[in-house]
DNA sequence: ATCAGCACCTGTTGGC
DNA sequence: TGCCAACAGGTGCTGA
């Protein structure tokens, strides 16, 4: 569930509840598999300090000292709370017993969610491309990855060894902000064209962290706090509704198994 | 090398 | 009202 947006909120939530403090238990469920196969032995982070949080495309992370990082992917319904004295609920699947009586809980009714303990380069280790917000990834950047590609534009943006963050909600509204349809294929877009998409994605992005992201179903924050930008979603999810800008009605597909939506007027 | 299709899970919703 | 198929913000594997 949790994109780019969402994650950047939880992390954000989760600093001011876990830095400083010392891991003092870490206890998780072992089936379905929690962690990822290139995994350190998670047991390995008790004792450690939490020295910061930060997000990496869609993985929020937890820096540690001595230097070992401990990151946790939400899929589609995971959850990660913060609080002193906050208790486990059916659903948990790790909790984490901070110094100071404050506990982080990771909760995923549908099991998908994952976490990897390691060191080093995280974007090596987890497999993840540039960030979309990052003042490096340029247009001249994303032209290199997509090369003369084939995939449609929609299917690309959701493949996160590229770029890594993007999902199926801020894919639809970045490519409506642009005027791009979902179904152009990557490499033939101009420089121009993926110029403007870049800058449309960074607009809706840091637009949906101002908003403290999108609840649509049952995303909320480290606080448990819902988020507020489904209120601005032009596309997603308004299949057969008027476009905000032509009235034509939003149209639904399926590209990569996954619902789209666009504009067939304002999108080209 | 790609990529469509399905698998992984459970809860909610919409159509009949 | 009740049942059940379809669908959900994500990713990874398999086989063509």
């Amino acid at each position: 569930m949790p994109e780019l947006p969402e994650v950047e909120t939880i992390a954000r939530g989760l600093a001011p509840y876990v830095v400083g403090r010392r891991i003092e238990e870490f206890s998780h469920a072992r089936r379905p598999p929690l962690f990822l196969t290139q995994s350190l032995p998670p047991d390995v982070i008790r004792g450690h300090t939490i020295s910061g949080v930060r997000r990496a495309g869609k993985y929020v992370v937890f820096d540690l000292d001595p230097p070992l990082w401990l990151a946790i992917h939400l899929r589609m319904t995971g959850t990660l709370r913060a609080g002193r004295g906050l208790a486990p609920g059916p659903a948990t699947r790790a909790v984490l017993r901070l110094s100071g009586g404050v506990n982080v809980v990771f909760g995923d009714v549908r099991k998908f969610g994952r976490m990897c303990v390691g060191r080093g380069d995280i974007r090596d280790v987890l497999g993840i491309g540039v960030d979309p917000l990052s003042p490096t990834t340029t247009p001249q950047l994303v032209r290199r990855l997509t090369g003369r590609g084939t995939t449609p534009v929609k299917v690309w943006l959701l493949d996160q060894r590229k770029l890594a963050g993007v999902g199926n909600i801020y894919a639809c509204e970045a490519l409506y902000a642009a005027g791009v349809r979902p179904t152009r294929r990557v490499g033939k877009l101009s420089l121009t064209q993926l110029a403007r998409l870049l800058a449309a994605l960074r607009r809706v992005l840091r637009d949906a962290i101002r908003h403290g992201g999108s609840s649509v179903d049952d995303y909320l924050d480290a606080e448990g706090k819902a988020g507020r930008f489904q209120k601005h979603h032009r596309v997603y999810g308004r299949a057969g509704k008027p476009c905000r800008r032509c009235r034509t009605p939003i149209r639904r597909i399926v590209l990569a198994q996954r619902g789209t939506f666009y504009c067939p007027v304002c999108q080209h």
